[in-house]
DNA sequence: ACCTTAATAT
DNA sequence: GATATTAAGG
């Protein structure tokens, strides 16, 4: 019965990816790359892959093709340009994203794609994991029959409250606009099942469930702290997030979640700490900031504790390796949020600069379990250096510079101008376990083994609209050249069954959003995010695939995950 | 009009 | 289990 319904929604990514409909350039000065890049594409589904070793006929076919084209994926060091100059020339001659890929996992060389306009800049190796989540940078404005089109033409729907954006001088259109309560208002009830079929009409859709992935929660946290407690509201909240599709209600709902596991972290921290103050290894600020919260939720939103500041049960011994992990790229070190706080909040102050939030999702009895993280942090940084991480890496830098998104448009008042500067410390590291981790794996993948993976169809989004990067960029305007401008990556997820356990192994997915950002946002001493993500998940639960060995599931960070739906067949 | 909570549905 | 939705009360 109702089964149906629900099952609709989701039934759109099992039933029909349409990765077909999304169009790749891919462009290698390496043949052997570009063939095996073009290959992986091919595999996955992606439509028409094309080819190109120089730049220049990257252009050119960009420019014949703008309208067929969705995705440029090129390797950043071609033979006849550099990357930066054929960002500026293919932002000339067409609207198409472009993803770049190296061997560089540089911070600047990665920011300095970014700022130019590059939607998302993979570190190689890639992944096939990787790949299938390309799709996200697509823009198709399909006519004829379709499919994805994140791209949200038309329903630029009023700015609740957006002010300015419009004018943006250099790229092309910015539509962003938080149209939420558009569809919000539609149709109350007449969701039955159609959305079996994937056209595009925007009418008729029910509300898919919204995944809260990592990287949304990070805006979303994001946004709460900027906001200051005072108005870390539901709206103001997504107002600032900025995702396109995100709904109130979705930040509602969470933001529920969110103030009951401050709540419940703020217990458990202050019981152990009554029973027996051991560790600090920090200063003090954070535990101080730790108190005051207390019970009330409300109030208190914007000075979490620290993570640090209350040890997982776990695994004592992590901590000492996370003190000497610390050792964050350049730019890295620096905290976060600090900046941004002081731009505007009274409030706020500095005082209680960083913030980390301690909200795990999963608590056993009351007991939180941030266990993973730390683990993991660990490990991938044990991986930076050079080691064994499972897989899932590849998304995590995904999500991770996904997460770096810029948010573009505020109103006006507290900015992330700042953030550019130092804020993007998170950002810097990603992707280096990108790179570094995998390499075996990836290498074995690359050999290709079309087969098994990926038959199944990726995960398509049938709704959710993509934001474009352009959108954003503009309304940064001048602070464009601090900021990167990149596009939120991943709005919503939409789940994605994908079966294919040999690609995804471990994919201990799950979300543990808010584990994972204190560990990401952490303390702004070492902060070292990085972390693998768990490939696409599918229904299958995931409790803790390794177990003995590496307890370190990557629940934390999956990115897309399949949620609901189990198709039972 | 919007928020928060709690309860309940999916 | 995670999210959505609803209802009730501010």
């Amino acid at each position: 019965m109702s089964d149906e319904k629900a099952i609709s929604i989701e039934s759109v990514n099992s039933s029909s990816p349409r990765l077909e409909a999304v169009s790749v350039l891919v462009v290698d000065g390496d043949s052997a790359c570009l063939a095996i890049l073009s290959r992986m594409l091919y595999n996955l589904g992606y439509k028409a892959v094309m080819t190109a070793k120089r730049a220049y006929d990257a252009l050119s076919i960009a420019q014949k093709k703008e309208d067929e084209l969705h995705l440029v994926l090129t390797e950043a060091h071609l033979p006849d340009m550099d990357k930066y100059e054929l960002l500026e020339k293919m932002k000339a001659v067409s609207k198409v994203p472009v993803v770049i890929m190296s061997d560089d996992d540089d911070e600047n060389a990665m920011l300095g794609g970014l700022f130019k306009g590059a939607v998302f800049y993979f570190v190689k190796p890639l992944t096939i994991n990787s790949l299938k989540n390309l799709w996200q940078f697509a823009i198709i404005k399909n006519r004829n029959h379709v499919v994805i089109d994140f791209t949200e033409e038309e329903s630029s729907v009023y700015a609740e409250s957006q002010q300015e954006n419009t004018s943006n001088e250099g790229l092309e259109r910015d539509s962003f606009m938080t149209r939420d309560r558009w569809l919000e208002r539609k149709n109350p009830e007449g969701t039955y099942k159609d959305e079996e079929r994937e056209n595009s009409d925007s009418t008729s859709q029910k509300k898919p469930k919204l995944v809260w992935t990592n990287e949304l929660h990070k805006r979303f946290l994001l946004a709460v702290r900027l906001l200051g407690v005072d108005s870390a509201h539901p709206k103001k909240i997504l107002q600032h997030m900025n995702v396109p599709g995100l709904r109130k209600e979705n930040v509602s709902s969470h933001l529920q979640k969110y103030r009951l596991s401050l709540k419940r972290e703020q217990e458990a921290i202050m019981k152990a700490r009554a029973r027996g103050p051991k560790k600090s290894n920090f200063p003090s600020h954070q535990s101080l900031s730790t108190l005051n919260f207390r019970g009330g939720c409300s109030h208190t939103l914007n000075r979490y504790s620290t993570s640090t500041a209350y040890q997982p049960k776990r695994r004592s011994h992590v901590q000492d390796l996370s003190s000497h992990m610390s050792r964050p790229s350049p730019a890295g070190s620096v905290c976060f949020p600090s900046q941004v706080y002081s731009s505007g909040h009274p409030t706020l102050g500095n005082e209680s600069s960083f913030t980390s939030m301690p909200y795990h999702s999963n608590y056993k009895n009351g007991q939180p379990t941030l266990n993973n993280q730390l683990d993991y942090t660990n490990d991938h940084n044990t991986n930076h250096i050079g080691n064994r991480i499972t897989s899932n890496k590849e998304l995590a830098g995904f999500r991770q510079v996904g997460s770096f998104v810029r948010y573009s448009n505020f109103d006006g008042n507290k900015t992330f101008s700042t953030f550019g500067d130092h804020g993007h410390s998170n950002l810097v590291d990603f992707p280096i376990f990108l790179h570094n981790s995998t390499q075996q794996e990836e290498q074995q993948q690359k050999q290709l083994q079309p087969q098994v993976l990926f038959s199944p169809p990726l995960q398509m989004p049938s709704p959710p609209p993509q934001p474009k990067e352009q959108q954003q960029n503009d309304i940064l305007g001048q602070e464009r050249q601090l900021q990167p401008q990149f596009l939120p990556s991943a709005p919503l997820q939409m789940p994605s069954p994908s079966p294919l356990p040999a690609a995804a192994e471990q994919q201990g997915e799950q979300d543990d959003i808010f584990g994972l950002e204190s560990q990401l946002m952490q303390s702004p001493q070492w902060h070292m995010p990085s972390m693998p993500a768990a490939p696409t998940a599918h229904e299958q639960e995931k409790d803790d695939p390794f177990g003995i060995e590496s307890e370190e599931t990557d629940d934390l960070f999956d990115i897309a995950k399949g949620t609901t739906q189990h198709f039972n067949d």
